[in-house]
DNA sequence: TTGAAAGCGCTACCAA
DNA sequence: TTGGTAGCGCTTTCAA
């Protein structure tokens, strides 16, 4: 069923038709009656394909997001559900393509033939082909996270050196002086993604500043590297007291390997970390962290990106969030506190 | 750029560029190569909304999901990802519709506009009105999961029922005579969701058989709702020996509940369930459960669509999967094993 | 082996 | 206030 057909019942024009359900022309009280009876009684609804072709926009916003094997994290769900949801909000749809670089098929299939009005971007890169060629052909786009040179792009991020750095000065008041940091696989950080970069960057000065004797590890994103992490932390240095992360996946692990070692969480050792609120609360004693806003992002990430759908040219706009550190029950008094 | 413009620059006419990309009809090599050539310099890609038009298939395949209201659970992010993978590694695109009911707009968008070849769709319920719209509408889709009439549907899911089952033989085996089964939320199991209903029949049915005192709890999906009820199932029955769970985001509560109440998991309370591997070890000790295959449902549910869109009219396929228990550290002996 | 042209179903311009 | 019609960019049939 088409919209000749359409018209044909309701006795008009195909072009009365198209603005009698667009609106966009002025179409008689009673013409746009009878139309949409039949339109109702036929269930008839436009072809997206027809439309798309016809006026250059699909309604279609694209999500590109690393094929992550099977890991993908609580907060990545948490994100791709607020995303969707704030596309269907303003009736578009979400076309999800798991690319990690510039040359994925999908993601040459999602811009090369133009099956989405605009991108975003998550998991972006200090370096990021993906974004670099987006910007060079000015495909509409909006990046969760920050590259290097985030001044003129159009983005919406977590400030993961500053929360990191919260989260070790939290530490340092309460008197620890030996901690460790439990980043992302290695493979992130040596790719250059953004949150273990700026996270260790910010663990490393802030332990600088505050003269804390500091180690840093890479972890795998599952319970079972989190354990082994864990182990190898008091392995190196048994005085440590402390430890910041940003691995939820590995948090688990993280806490069963203290449990393991006989230290109780908080009394002997102190976790936080950058972590989904959920998350945080799944494990015991619940995490004190710094709360990933993950459905904010989403929607923030979703409200750039119609903004500059609707007004192209419209200089770069972006959100940098630095959600509060949030009292939990794991972190505690150190050593010279005592 | 469009095809014109490469058959312009090849000096062929339009037809045979297509044919010459297509590869539907012979084309000779000289003109095949001097097309690709063009084609590779401006690095054309036939846009998607017309050859959609054109040829009626969008190479795109629906999910539909329900809304994240309440969040999403593990076992549903490790499934998406599967079926964002699957779809890609068959050269099809993913499209995301949360969706609840039969009239949500955007399930009508996915379908009535022809947005997508196929869908799948998560979260059936027994009774499930979507189901029965895209059956009588003949519209091509595989579920995961069964509803009530499981026969003539294309669809891949769990056997619920006999993991239960299973679970609850286990802990008999074990000595354990006062169980209590943890489910899903309560809206969830009133609304016919079908892990929730086989999963409670199977508890109900095989602690009847073996002779067990059995209690069955609704719990909502997060960690504290999970705290809570294990405070009400020791609150009902302190005598009570071990639980069985299928509500994997309570899992962590589940066990904070236990250790406040000085119950030591394996030695004194043994907690099975249905859980996705990776959840399942994320606590401690890590939890003897049925584990999920997830990520093979994802897989097959895109096979059975592909299959599905591939040859109409064949006659439905489904899976039902039936993984074991692995047997990890949650699990011991009950009172009548001492 | 190739080309011309008729759709696919819609939108929007030009006339009336 | 309405109708006719020319695209949008591709596929595919019909002819050559």
């Amino acid at each position: 069923m088409n919209i000749g057909e359409i018209a044909l019942r309701a006795g008009v024009s195909r072009s009365t038709v198209s603005y009698a359900l667009s609106g966009k022309r002025p179409v008689s009280e009673e013409t746009r009656r009878r139309v949409k009876q039949v339109v109702d009684e036929l269930g008839y609804r436009p072809s997206a394909s027809a439309r798309a072709l016809a006026n250059g926009r699909t309604s279609t916003l694209g999500l590109v997001f690393p094929p992550a094997g099977n890991h993908y994290t609580g907060m990545q769900l948490d994100f791709i559900g607020s995303v969707v949801e704030a596309a269907a909000a303003r009736d578009h749809d979400l076309l999800l393509s798991p690319s990690g670089v510039d040359s994925d098929r999908s993601f040459q299939r999602l811009l090369g033939e133009r099956r989405v009005d605009g991108a975003i971007l998550m998991e972006i890169r200090l370096e990021d082909d993906r974004v670099d060629h987006l910007t060079s052909v000015d495909f509409p786009f909006v990046a969760i996270g920050r590259t290097a040179h985030p001044e003129r792009g159009w983005w919406a991020g977590l400030d993961h050196t500053a929360l990191v750095e919260a989260c070790v000065h939290h530490l340092a008041d309460l008197g620890h002086r030996r901690v460790a940091f439990v980043n992302r696989p290695e493979q992130l950080l040596r790719t250059g993604y953004e949150s273990a970069r700026r996270g260790l960057e910010g663990f490393t000065e802030a332990a600088a500043e505050r003269g804390l004797t500091a180690r840093t590890y890479c972890c795998d994103d599952d319970a079972a590297s989190g354990r082994a992490c864990l182990q190898r932390i008091l392995h190196d240095d048994p005085a440590t007291t402390a430890l910041v992360t940003l691995n939820e996946a590995a948090l688990g692990g993280l806490y069963r390997g203290l449990a393991e070692a006989g230290r109780q969480v908080p009394h002997d050792f102190s976790v936080t970390g950058v972590v989904a609120a959920r998350w945080a609360e799944t494990v015991t004693p619940q995490l004190t962290a710094a709360d990933v806003p993950a459905a904010e992002l989403g929607r923030l990430a979703v409200d750039l990106l119609m903004e500059r759908l609707d007004n192209p040219g419209t200089s770069p706009r972006n959100h940098l969030l630095v959600p509060p550190i949030s009292l939990r029950g794991s972190t505690g008094p150190g050593p010279t506190a005592l």
